[in-house]
DNA sequence: TGCTTAATTAAGGAACTGGTTAATTGCATA
DNA sequence: TATGCAATTAACCAGTTCCTTAATTAAGCA
């Protein structure tokens, strides 16, 4: 999971998931909104390669880029691990400052 | 979010979360399962704090640190986001690939 | 006051990131 | 075959990350 958080952390490779979310699509497609220089897309979806959140595919010379759900599908269970341990911590510490509450209100007038 | 990805794309950052989402914890407490400086460990929590995913209070020389859920429920949506629209692609490829199917039978035998 | 404990700050180094320009590869086509 | 287009590789640079050890801050206690 390491190499997919870290490929998120990239505002520009978050857009170009976003982009091959709505299907495939070359190098030169992907690249063509951003102001930045071929090689630096190049590299980046390397980097998504490398993470396993695209796989490439040569045909001529254009190489089209599909999105691969299996890591997105990791990264997802363990965040959502995380939610439910903190929000059931989150939901017992209300329950007990609503026991400390209502105990203090029955010491007050008995 | 890229201080979250990032901060989240590190081991020891994620188990220093897993360990706070059972519950508040000093950095002693924190540190000691780490076979790693003291000082490591405080520059863990530093990036961990920047990216808001927790909260530190000082009581003495102690400090305590406590998770917060919205920047987990903020990447959270991204992905979940991101999942939704790369399920409606794939679905919506399976069935085109069914039409295409049907179409080839029908030709076979009409 | 001096000592101990908890933790942070400071300084430094090796490795990695994210960008650049220039050169190279591979394919298609006049 | 020469030319052009899509894309990658190579080389480089500035800034960041992740760790270290040494020094410092701040609180509690004999």
């Amino acid at each position: 999971m390491n190499r997919v958080f870290a490929a998120l952390a990239d505002p520009t490779r978050r857009a170009l998931l976003a982009k091959l979310a709505q299907g495939q699509a070359t190098v030169g497609e992907l690249a063509a909104p951003f102001s930045m220089s071929a090689p630096a897309i190049s590299q980046h979806l390397k980097v998504l390669e490398r993470a396993e959140l695209v796989t490439r595919t040569t045909q001529a010379q254009w190489r089209t880029l599909s999105l691969r759900a299996e890591p997105l599908d990791e990264v997802s269970r363990w965040i959502e691990q995380q939610r439910r341990d903190w929000n059931l911590r989150l939901d017992a510490l209300e329950q007990h400052v609503d026991n400390m509450q209502k105990l203090d209100r029955e010491k007050e007038k008995p």
